[in-house]
DNA sequence: GATGAATGAGCCTTCATTCAT
DNA sequence: CATGAATGAAGGCTCATTCAT
């Protein structure tokens, strides 16, 4: 993890402005973003890009996988410092959303759902990882009573992709105050209430999303 | 005004074949279909494609404006039939995402926030018309009790329209699943209850949407 | 010449209207208007203009061979009404010029020099008609000894064309000075002079523009 | 200043490719060939072209700067070389002639009156340049009293820009010929002579081309 | 290793021409 | 006959990707 060479170190440097560079031009214009812009913005030449990357679903999956890592960090630090699970839910939603926000393109991968990363060995593993954090949490605060029994932590990532994605062309302010607020609104529906609304359709599982 | 329909009659077939098919094309692709793709689906040349939208971003405006006369349409008759303003949001919200989910690509119209649609008149015109509509029924479930004071038809517009844009690549089912309960999700957040979080933010007025 | 029918009336007019409009597109825009432009300005659809022209070289040629019509007819009352050849040629080269400026893109078809024109037998005739008054009107100005005698008709028509084509996207009026100027330059270096420079490459014949 | 050769070298070398293929077919097809021709002729790819000139207009730009500096050079050496005025005039015209016969395309910009062309800061200072050049040695020509006292360098470059057009499909042999007998009947023209008919039109100047 | 040039496939768009009404 | 819709072949331009330097 940090056993690299020197030499390393300016490639290793490279990789992290490129996934940094692809990460910012995606969320702010679409995942289709020219792969010499996607250079220039990090740096570097395409040259230097495609060493690195040696494709554009190379750098995708990159800059993915890189998000993945973030959010799983979020979710421990959540789980670990948090005593109650549902204040643990509740802080991964609001700082996976506001690091999301920042690093924007992450959601749509998230649940790991798109069709080029689906099968992805590494991506399905850290999916695993995040999803299994995600269903204790839910779990735990199910049985605190606190978020109502008929969702589940496929549910929640779902939900996160979704509103997460990156909206481009729309007033930025609005975007960010927008999923501030509809998080919380989403949050405040997954609680566990005696009136609730029942949910239509069969329960999405973790398996579905496996 | 009476003579121009048998003609016509092939030419508006096939305006209603391009839209549907661009509809489909761009819920499940995404915005940046090929042009010949929508010509091949919609069952015309490229050449007839153009002849009725010079441009894509024409195309696009057409399949907006299609929806929202849709979604309008629905908006009309929830307010129309149902007696309880929160019935008839409720029941909008459901009806619009079915449709939607089949129409798919609305959401991107919805709140009218792309930029390319921004400013065009008739776009502002229709969400207008969509937007007085809930703000009204907004206004009587809060007077009902029903909904909580702190959000507002722009609210309900903007978590629409991030809920239900198309997701390309996620399995069709997953999404529709998915969307449903959400939507439900969404409109249980809604709901004026006495220990509901407060929402972050200034609030998200129609002014902001326009 | 009018014994046509009633409906041939309105066929005519048509005709007309279209060389016309034909006529001040290929001046303004260069020979390459859409055939759809031409129709719309000439106020007629796209059916009605293949009908007359069953494609764009025949249009070109009906552009050309009405000019030519013009341009002939300007040549003989020239040469008719003035007794003296220099002073007809001289009419004939200012009228023409007049004609053509206002009539624009006749100069490149003028001495029949178009690849796609070069063998059409009508297009040849009226060349043939033209270069032969030309011819005379030379000749009897050399003999007057007005004229160099290294020159010749098809000089005239070659000079006459290089000058007229039209040069789009030149200020108008300073093509209007430049070429009503450089006509008369042109005439006056046609003129016998005991000290004019002796002119290079080999004469070029009428035969040559057959 | 000095580390941009070797590498440089092909690009250098393409480019220059690409602007005497582009300058050959516009003269033999106008200035609207298939950029792919230019192209294939160039011996190089679409993408390489593009990537020179990044699009039409450019290239066009550049072909005419290019033909700009070589005009200019022809004007300075003749202006060195040549004591008597007239002579250098005499010799510039022919020397540009047969230069743009070959190079063709210069008459476009000659007097850089194209209109895409006419605000190009570049294509301004070689116009100025040029025309400096030319006005100095007509000023000198008709003081010697062997240039008309009508007429200016702005007429000069106007005659050369009008008689030297491309003229497509023409057998490229009389246009040759064509040129070279009028470029010195217009010379003719150009002399002070005691009988020169008088010229129409407010004078041309220097300032109606800037 | 890094650079930036070259390639070529792909998509957008235009327009000449044909044809149904 | 006139109309205007449909077709489809070009041609412009943009990248993703490969490669020479």
């Amino acid at each position: 993890m940090n056993s690299d060479r020197k030499l390393r170190a300016d490639a290793q440097l490279n990789r992290e402005q490129i996934i940094a560079a692809a990460h910012a031009l995606i969320a702010e214009h679409g995942a289709d973003v020219p792969m010499e812009e996607v250079a220039r913005r990090a740096g570097v030449s395409t040259g230097t890009l495609y060493r690195r990357f040696p494709n554009r679903h190379a750098l995708i999956r990159g800059v993915a996988l890189d998000g993945f890592h973030r959010v799983i960090a979020i979710a421990r630090t959540a789980e670990d410092e948090e005593p109650d699970a549902w204040a643990a839910l509740s802080r991964f939603v609001r700082q996976a959303g506001g690091e999301l926000r920042l690093a924007a393109g992450l959601a749509m991968r998230f649940a790991g759902t798109w069709a080029t990363l689906r099968d992805d060995p590494e991506n399905r593993r850290m999916r695993e990882i995040l999803l299994k954090i995600l269903d204790r949490l839910v779990r735990r605060a199910q049985a605190d009573g606190k978020v109502r029994s008929d969702v589940g932590a496929a549910d929640l990532s779902m939900m996160m992709a979704l509103l997460l994605r990156p909206m481009p062309d729309l007033r930025a302010d609005l975007t960010q105050a927008g999923v501030d607020r509809y998080l919380t609104l989403m949050l405040d529906g997954l609680r566990a209430r005696p009136d609730a609304a029942s949910l239509p359709s069969p329960e999405i599982t973790l398996a579905d999303l496996a």
